[in-house]
DNA sequence: AAAATATATTTGTATATACAAATAAAATTA
DNA sequence: TAATTTTATTTGTATATACAAATATATTTT
């Protein structure tokens, strides 16, 4: 059934996590390669190119909790990607060399990513979409 | 800060996960006074309005997998709200009289939603975009 | 400087959701 | 009608995320 056939299509609390989900499926897809889920990759990323960038600032930047941004950094620890340096009540992260050199092929997944769903939905659709849904969350 | 101010604001993946999050917070909050999630006061107005509805079409009207809406279901077996009854493979759902006399609460929750919502996002703009993510969604 | 408060991070725990495999029944084919 | 395939549902398990509490440090106030 489509989306937008469900009785429950004008609720937007059922379309936003509807394509939330697809979306999150396509770039689970996209991001294999790397053997990451989006997430990882996300942080992984600003990790790669703020060095040194404390949970604080990775949890405004991915907009997810702290703990979940601890939770994410110690799988990343776990794979070697990343370590964690403590320093008082701060807590730095720093990529390892091996996420230095996955960084070619991270930015190949965030291309295929990017070329799957504007392939799918239209290049200019989805950047309308995408300042609109920005543009509504910033009022939440 | 914004999720327009992120360094993905212009990645689908990251603006339709994180506008799905602060919309389902809202949600939350509103089903509150019934004590169910969104998800399970939904799938409970659907066994109301459809009494012996079966978990694969309550799947496709909720957009979640088979597997989510058995454990949905449970919960609301649990707390006495829906019955289960099952003839060879198939499975009927029906609501309780609990889950009745409910009705009126939900329909109130199903508003007070749909109020803060449009009270913070504007009815027209909610409305356009609901639809937007629904096209979209369908292509996915 | 001691006490109180604020800040950053982590930990314990809970929830929603999904995938893959298991189960069980129905429908189709041989 | 026996064997095979398809369909519906459930179960085992894994993941992402969050909340609340705990911890530990830093800052401010008295």
């Amino acid at each position: 059934m489509k989306t937008s056939e469900s009785r429950f299509c004008s609720c937007i609390y059922f379309s936003a996590n509807a394509l939330a989900r697809k979306i999150e499926k396509l770039a689970v897809e996209s991001w294999k390669r790397v053997d990451l889920s989006p997430s990882h990759a996300y942080l992984l990323m600003t990790v790669l190119s703020e060095p040194g960038i404390q949970p604080g600032t990775l949890s405004n930047e991915l907009q997810l909790t702290p703990s979940t941004i601890t939770r994410l950094i110690e799988k990343l620890e776990e794979k070697k990607l990343v370590v964690r340096t403590t320093e008082g009540k701060l807590t730095n992260v720093y990529p390892t060399p091996k996420a230095k050199e996955l960084l070619p092929k991270l930015k190949e997944c965030t291309g295929h990513f990017y070329e799957t769903c504007s392939g799918i939905l239209g290049k200019d659709e989805t950047s309308r979409m995408v300042t609109n849904m920005n543009k509504l969350g910033d009022k939440l």
